[in-house]
DNA sequence: CTCTTTCGCTACTGGTCGTAGCGTAACTCG
DNA sequence: CGAGTTACGCTACGACCAGTAGCGAAAGAG
């Protein structure tokens, strides 16, 4: 995990740093867990654009001066309360590369459906075309942390003799964050922008789509070819 | 085009109603090209967070009630102001349904890494979730226009044999929004995701999966499965 | 017991949203 | 040309929010 220990150090840290001051009161981690649960529940009913510091800060009995001592601004501290709803994602083994794909497809547009996750994600990824450090943190919290999913169900499908294994390790992260761009980017895509259910049948076909394409052509080596 | 002809009627149209009113003083076109105008470089200077109406009604020297005749709030002006970027998009015909995809994903990343676009569309987006009116507003002005693409793309490869004709037209349909979203996902996800360069080696590497996945399969039809 | 840091509280500045009310400008119709 | 209708620019306003400052008190560490 990032951001369960509070382990203080300078104004907003949050995460790394783990045995950082050792002196003077320490940051309570029971108003951590409130705050995080109080912008989750604050997301719930108000959605990103409402949602202001000073409810959040009464709904976790805090003062709204801790909120800015442990959070920069709202994004940070949504990306935060919103970071732990990915980690339940699973990747379920159900025998074949194409069921596990559909199985976590459903897990993740479940999520997507969860309207304190619906109005977070695509807002803090809006604002973090603008704020580094708040990308660099969704990246940490977020998306880095999801790409053991598909790790996991590689490493599955090559045991199974589904998918070659792939002596180029570079070329290998390279195919991992590809695959991992189609599979989050069409889920989010269909779900949010394209407001269309993503079901059984919808993930079933994806699936087919993208394992066809991972198996079909001799592994998809680069050519970099011209441009434009 | 939605949002050229300033057509009146209600407090807020701007869409629709193609000859509405015919009494009193007129709308300025010139005016609402200004506003569109100002809101993106608005949104290029200042990302969509810090973008005021205050700032764009001056900018388009234009009173700022002007803005709330016209548009009912920042999000549905700025729906307007990008929409227009993204009739650019144009399918190059390369001879090839790999080499046609890889071209337009490149001139899709462009349009992604204009600042206006970057910082509005996932706003929009994320607002969209909690705003019925919204999401109608952006999937008339942008989506759907932009399916025009994949349809576009299908007939050429199917003239050149590379995909089989469909009978069914509501399985036509699906596998059109299945693709749309799985390239227009992708993309943006690479690009505002994970924040890594959408250039001619990804988007021909993509391609090949995609095309992979569309031909290797006869036609992936669907199973409807059990759920989870 | 002292030092250090966090805490809750109050108060404040600077800024935005969105609306109301007014007199004026522009256009249509008879 | 005149009456009716609608858009316009302007000013002012109320409500609300971000983020900060300064205080005394509390909670640990050594």
């Amino acid at each position: 995990m990032v951001a369960l220990m509070p382990s203080s150090r300078p104004p907003h840290a949050s995460h790394s740093t783990p045995t950082p001051s050792r002196t003077g009161r320490p940051r309570s981690v029971e108003a951590h867990a409130a705050i995080l649960e109080a912008t989750r529940a604050a997301l719930v009913e108000l959605g990103w654009s409402k949602l202001t510091m000073s409810d959040v800060a009464s709904r976790a009995r805090v003062a709204k001066t801790t909120l800015y001592r442990r959070w920069a601004n709202k994004s940070e501290l949504v990306v935060d309360a919103v970071a732990v709803l990915f980690d339940e994602l699973r990747l379920p083994d159900r025998g074949s590369l194409t069921a596990d794909i559909q199985g976590v497809v459903l897990q993740f547009a479940a999520l997507l459906d969860r309207p304190e996750a619906k109005t977070a994600l695509m807002a803090v990824v809006a604002e973090s075309t603008r704020d580094e450090a708040l990308r660099e943190r969704i990246r940490s919290a977020i998306v880095d942390r999801q790409k053991r999913l598909v790790l996991l169900g590689r490493e599955r499908a090559q045991a199974r003799g589904e998918l070659p294994y792939e002596e180029d390790p570079e070329q290998a992260a390279r195919n991992a964050d590809l695959i991992f761009d189609v599979i989050a980017g069409a889920v989010v895509h269909r779900a949010l922008v394209s407001a269309e259910p993503v079901d059984g049948d919808w993930a079933h076909t994806f699936s087919l789509l993208l394992v066809n394409g991972l198996t079909a052509g001799p592994a998809p080596t680069l050519h970099t070819p011209e441009r434009t």
